[in-house]
DNA sequence: ACCTGAACACCGTTCAAGT
DNA sequence: ACCTGAACACCGTTCAAGT
């Protein structure tokens, strides 16, 4: 897998180890990391920093800051959901398709989901993705606007679903707790094990709605 | 009315003016006041206090730290989703006008999505209204692992639209930065004036379809 | 060119002290 | 009982030094 060992240097150097080299993809994808471990929370300055073997101040002269942090880790996500091809494809297999990559791509980095989703896009490969996108819907008859908000329609079920494929521990235990006062609450949470399997079931039948929809729609005008 | 000033104080008293008590209940409200005029980030427990005349650490005589404050706003806003009345009637129309509520709290309040959507939830008020939900589609039929996920289903649904609904600013300067890498994507959000009508549009019709969807499944079992 | 310690303005929270 | 200043451990970010 990583390149890490395997870069031309398999003897091990005398004196202390060689850390990699601090680059913007470096700390993109060790960002990545630390968020998938230990959440958005955790992914401060300093032990981002710490973990590329290195002082906080260092980041900075590789980014701008923290927001262009946000912006490398979306592109590295979107980099998993991204699909040139999608043009050209009849549009609900290309939207079907882009539904279920966006979905995986979240269900794979559930604790990107909070900070993505509540921050502003500004990176090119995610434009670059959203042009894709509606670049096969316009090939396949659709109206600027419509198309965009089918779009933004599709990321916010896939990210709702994937949050909540991930978020067994949300309110489980408060469920308990409410205990006399929420008896069916409480006894739902109480089963709950493979609910990722239900959320994964749900989102995929209300994708195909989702598309049947639009189809419906758009052959009546 | 009545005499000269009701509740005893119409009358200037010498000295600084008495601030309102500091409650919980008046704590709640201006957090989710700050929060709807400033956005999540600016309130702080700092800019809470003095906004209340105060200074941080007097809050700690009344909430117990930053959580608290969540999940009072969350049972602020849900105390204008939750009716204790939709027990009792059909399900396919209590399901509809729970996500109506539920949508109109959040485009009311938007800027609480951000903090609501991605925190667990602890209060009292929000749990009870799940529970009234359940009952509702319990009293309908429903296996009760099912219409939890019905639930949370109407929630992302709704706050994904919610957020959208407000959301007109997130990614139209960079859109129209992108320039000509994507032409079609500037060229939709150039003229996005009335998003919010779109949006609403959309959410309604992906909602009935929603519905629609869970009264076919039950009927075919 | 790139890493660093020190500094700055901010957090949330605690606590002894005042009244 | 309730408000306060001071303190603590943390933030993100800047910058003058160092090499």
């Amino acid at each position: 897998m990583g390149t890490a060992g395997a870069e031309g240097s398999g003897r091990r150097r005398p004196g202390r180890p060689t850390r990699p080299p601090l680059t913007e993809d470096a700390i993109a994808r060790a960002a990545l990391q630390l968020i998938d471990e230990s959440g958005w929370a955790a992914c401060t300055m300093s032990r981002l920093a710490h973990r590329l073997g290195v002082r906080a101040p260092s980041l900075y002269h590789h980014v701008s800051g923290q927001q262009e942090i946000v912006d490398l880790v979306r592109s590295l996500v979107v980099s998993e959901i991204h699909d040139p091809t999608l043009v050209g494809r009849p549009w609900p297999e290309a939207m079907y398709d882009f539904g279920v990559a966006y979905y995986r791509a979240f269900t794979n980095h559930p604790n990107v989901i909070q900070v993505l989703s509540t921050t502003p896009v500004r990176d090119a490969p995610t434009l670059q993705m959203y042009e894709t996108f509606l670049q096969t819907l316009h090939a396949g008859g659709w109206e600027g606007a419509r198309a965009f908000e089918a779009l933004l329609g599709i990321e916010h079920l896939a990210l709702g679903f994937a949050f909540e494929w991930n978020a067994e521990d949300l309110m489980l235990e408060s469920a308990h707790a409410a205990g006399l006062g929420a008896p069916l609450l409480a006894e739902v949470t109480r089963g709950r094990t493979n609910q990722s399997d239900i959320a994964e079931a749900s989102y995929l039948s209300l994708l195909r709605r989702y598309i049947e929809m639009f189809r419906v729609e758009l052959s009546a005008e």
